[in-house]
DNA sequence: TGTACATCAGTGAACGCGCGTTCACTGATGTAC
DNA sequence: TGTACATCAGTGAACGCGCGTTCACTGATGTAC
């Protein structure tokens, strides 16, 4: 025996989720039958039930693989802007952040193009549990900014509102870069927008007082 | 005779448009069939195609009709920005600004959840249609930003960038709005968000020098 | 005004198809002794 | 080590259902004379 039953049925699994990815990439989970993931699969339709109760189910499941490489690129930017100890300029950060945002967008694109469709289009369970990992994310993100001079004399109700632009202003980039896929030019436009539309943001916030208002 | 066969005809298309906007409200356009529009109606299957060739063509004339609300509300934007002949402060133009798009987003509920959801959740001609559209609404925001104090010096492609930003940022709002209907503390706490956001934004883009870099 | 004909919105039967789900099954893998 | 039994991933037939689309139709409305 050159494989045990655990680690063949773990193999159908990944099919599955690798398979869903894969199918629903033209449209949406919510278009997605059964049926044609275990076609795709190689199984008969009824196997599908030993590793998922439903294609909502198997969303969920995909949900949380994909926020692990979005994850992944928090942690790469996070190290982008503890950088060295020297201080670094907010225009080499935000390049920085841009560009590690760009390269993850294309290492997982699968990942990230799911979580920008479903987050709308997905069924309910798998759309609130989206948004949920988004607003944990904002949370992170909040918690870093803290961190950076200038900002640390901010509400904790600014930062939050701060961190909910740029989160929304990078998963629109994020949206646009999977939508100009090979047409290497609308990219490079697309990131020097981000890049401009993220500095344009900081400076205001950096120029913003809190409690203002 | 009442009614000529025209306006009975015309009839039927109105509650055929409006039986789809309600009915997709749920889940999306992908996900509507041409026998629960006609159910909903109240006429046979086979009589939908009297009206239009496919659901598809049918969203089309949703997302026509849809940016009729929305260019509405920029109109109505406009003239805020306009006021009178005193100079008016950025807080001012930004507060009446937000509040304009949230009373259109009330009145035109419908309409600007469709334009929210099918942006990525529709059929691929649908999204393109949308995508479009917005667009344009981005260059006359360009255009209106163009006139106003301060923003004059910029280049015509800061212009855009700040003006994608913007949309980008109230299309968001707009989508929030729509899922936190009917829970009046999350729907004001959005709309001060949105304010903030937008103040942020501007204060960013008045810092802004053109062409540095 | 009256008549004969044309138009066409809506009808209703029929089709083949892919869907999710049920159920009893098979046979290789795993375990207890 | 060998045997008897248990587990369980994957099978395959069958079901009822809603789907889009075809087609020939009906009968009220509209038009030409």
């Amino acid at each position: 025996m050159t494989e045990t039953r655990v680690e063949r049925k773990e193999r159908t699994r990944r099919a599955i989720l690798d398979a869903a990815l894969e199918l629903c990439e033209d449209s949406s989970l919510v278009a997605l039958s059964l049926r044609q993931v275990a076609g795709r699969v190689g199984i008969v339709p009824t196997g599908f039930y030993r590793h998922f109760d439903s294609i909502e189910a198997l969303g969920l499941a995909l949900v949380d693989e994909s926020f692990v490489s979005l994850r992944a690129m928090l942690r790469d930017v996070r190290r982008v802007e503890a950088g060295g100890t020297a201080p670094v300029s907010f225009a080499a950060i935000v390049d920085r952040s841009v560009d590690t945002l760009v390269s993850h967008v294309h290492a997982q694109r699968a990942h990230f193009a799911f979580i920008a469709r479903e987050r709308t289009a997905g069924p309910p369970a798998v759309r609130e549990a989206i948004r949920h990992e988004i607003e944990l994310c904002e949370r992170e993100l909040a918690t870093d900014l803290a961190r950076l001079p200038g900002p640390d004399a901010w509400s904790a109700e600014d930062l939050r509102i701060l961190s909910n632009l740029i989160v929304t202003a990078m998963v629109h980039t994020a949206e646009s870069l999977i939508s100009s896929a090979g047409r290497p030019e609308a990219e490079r436009r697309l990131t020097q927008t981000a890049r401009t539309q993220l500095r344009m943001v900081i400076i205001g916030a950096l120029h913003w007082r809190s409690g203002q208002d």
